[in-house]
DNA sequence: CCTGATCGATACGGTAGCGTAACGACATGG
DNA sequence: CCATGTCGTTACGCTACCGTATCGATCAGG
């Protein structure tokens, strides 16, 4: 079921996010951290770096500076494909999804709130 | 009127449009720089330095630094306020209003393509 | 005046991101 | 085997951000 949005709830909906998660989130992920994180989460695996890089069109170090990061936070963790082990294969971890679901609840919580 | 999201059409709002962002702005706004642009584009002015900081929850040199880069890419605009000549005036600009239409369109068209 | 408060900007040292280029490890086809 | 290609990572030089502390400019009150 889509979601019809003006424009004024559009950008009032990211206002209200972006202002909550600078003053509440410690982490302060990149945009592009964030859309890798929501990407490993929301896509059905595997995710490998190279996939990544592709998927979002930046560079492979990139992606792979931003599992480092993400990586020392515990939202993501990386396993050597023993199949072919030339790959890394990126894999979600508890603190990650309860990371994004918090996320999803402010985003829902806006957009509940939104007037007009 | 309400916006009412599922945890599943939240986060997947955030991640298509997270990920076009990535892919299409050659800006690459920090989270903090596009709250700022949000906070001084959709609510009245005017906008000081110290009142950006203090709704955002962040320090006062990390408003100013936001505000050299958006200023160099023409996102936004300062002056000195002639009343209280310790103060600067943060002022909207066309490519300002201009961006957030189309990241507004960004994310209105990523909500009608909404499924489930 | 002049003292104290407040404004935004700046200096500083440190950290983390960027793109380009190269690297070692591994797989594959001849 | 061995040449070639493909993984992810690392090295390099650079830029931009961070927080703390301080600055000069400006205002307000005595």
């Amino acid at each position: 079921m889509p979601v019809e949005l003006t424009p004024s709830q559009a950008l009032g909906l990211w206002h209200t996010v972006s202002r909550a998660q600078v003053r509440l989130d410690g982490r302060d992920l990149t945009l592009r951290q964030l859309a890798i994180l929501l990407e490993i989460y929301l896509v059905p695996p595997p995710h490998t770096v190279r996939g990544l890089a592709a998927k979002l069109g930046v560079t492979k170090p990139v992606i792979t500076r931003a599992l480092d990061t993400m990586g020392e936070q515990g939202l993501v963790s990386r396993v050597r494909d023993e199949r072919d082990r030339r790959n890394v294969v990126i894999r979600r971890t508890v603190e990650g999804a309860l990371y994004l679901e918090k996320l999803g609840d402010l985003i829902i919580g806006q957009g509940r709130a939104l007037a007009s």
